[in-house]
RNA sequence: GCAGAGAUGGCGGAGUGGUCAAACGCGGCGGACUGUAAAUCCGCUCCCUUCGGGGUACAUUGGUUCAAAUCCAAUUCUCUGCA
């Protein structure tokens, strides 16, 4: 895929995080029909490190995956780790300082050094740093998040440019995340104000559903709205099946969410064989059922192994399992996209 | 044969007079997960129930006591030493 037409079309991307996908091989991956992968910043940060991560060539010569990379700015992490107060840390003005529980080393993300670690990584589409909050916040914190995030695009920007030569010198695309919980007008400023910046892709950032369990629909319609037509837009952590599709009807072409590889580790399959087209392979019931997980989908695993036969692996914790719930999740997802993709013809 | 130790729910294993239907772990059954600290987390898991309770239970049988998984006796079985 020519990078210039990133989110051109509809795009699943994976969550590798830590520069896999978990449980597949890159091979294993490409043979989802996966075009583009998302890693992220601060776990890379870590480990191997921004210089290691130099010496190796960057996530794609280091995984040997040939497809599109994208790189998640750590701003969700300032969510999940330090707002959520999962681990120690540090939000402020400059930027975000994270305390690993695990050897106490400090990590430091400020938009500068986020975009640093991403060229390092030899990310194709950069995102800026934010300040990601929950959903039911009170509005001064959302006004926070929104100040910053919009304050952290433009230096991330600024710093993409002057120290890289931007998309043009680097045929890179940076894009830039919506914060605003679900206050409408909010969304609507830092919508219009990154736009005012300019940036070559627009993400809605955030949690994507509400406390109701519901998708904040307005809120997404709100950054469709007011952000440039001609330049993607990428629905952060979208989401189940069915979600996904109601917000690509909205615009949105881009999505990544954990659900479907975290779904498959924890043995919810995807298949439109069974009623809410979710099948629990751990349920007694597919002990002896020597059917695919889904007796329409192409992947390895349904070509190859029955419901049974996963359900053994996945109970006896053989990792075996792993990888093929995983390989089928993604390929259920993969042809999601591939039929959107036929229908907008 | 002699001397010790012990027998607890599907399994392992706490508990040694009342607050014990019995900790905890495993197994079993079900559910959750939405820019990944997640191969994780949360329920339920003797029988019946109108969810208030009720009924059987800690090898077996008998006894002590207001009250026993817990104390006593006998029986059966298991393990470890010594012959």
């Amino acid at each position: 895929m020519e990078i210039s037409d990133f989110g051109k079309k509809f795009v699943f991307m994976p969550d590798a995080t830590r520069g896999a996908v978990r449980a597949l091989t890159s091979k294993q991956l490409e043979d989802t029909g996966t075009e583009a992968i998302v890693t992220n910043t601060l776990h890379l940060l870590m480990t191997p490190g921004l210089e290691k991560m130099k010496k190796l060539g960057g996530i794609k010569n280091f995984m040997n995956w040939k497809g599109t990379v994208l790189t998640d700015s750590g701003g969700f992490q300032v969510f999940s780790l330090i707002h959520s107060k999962k681990w120690k840390g540090v939000v402020h003005d400059n930027g975000a300082t994270f305390k690993s529980p695990r050897t106490g080393d400090m990590y430091e993300l400020t938009p500068e050094s986020s975009i640093d670690m991403q060229m390092a990584i030899g990310s194709d589409v950069l995102v800026t740093l934010d300040d990601c909050r929950s959903t039911n916040i009170e509005r001064i914190e959302a006004e926070e998040s929104v100040s910053r995030t919009i304050d952290w695009a433009s230096r991330c920007k600024k710093h993409f440019e002057e120290k890289y030569g931007g998309t043009k010198e680097t045929g890179k695309l940076l894009s830039c995340v919506v914060q605003g919980a679900n206050f409408l007008d909010l969304r609507k400023k830092c919508a219009q104000e990154l736009s005012a910046i300019g940036f070559d892709g627009y993400n809605f950032g955030g949690f994507v559903i509400a406390d109701n369990g519901e998708l904040v629909l307005d809120e997404m319609r709100a950054v469709i709205e007011n952000t440039p037509k001609e330049k993607f837009k990428y629905a952060m952590g979208v989401g189940k099946p069915e979600d996904i599709k109601i917000v690509a009807g909205l615009g949105y072409k881009v999505f990544d969410t954990v659900l479907v590889t975290r779904n498959a580790r924890h043995g919810t399959l995807y298949s439109n064989d069974c009623e809410n087209g979710v099948l629990r392979i751990k349920n007694a019931e597919y002990s002896l059922d020597e059917r695919p997980i889904d007796s329409n989908c192409d992947c390895y695993t349904c070509q190859k192994h029955s419901r049974a036969y996963i359900h053994h692996l996945i109970k006896v914790d053989e990792v075996t399992g792993l990888t093929l719930t995983t390989i089928h999740n993604l390929r259920y997802y993969q042809r999601i996209i591939e039929s959107l993709n036929q229908q907008s013809y």
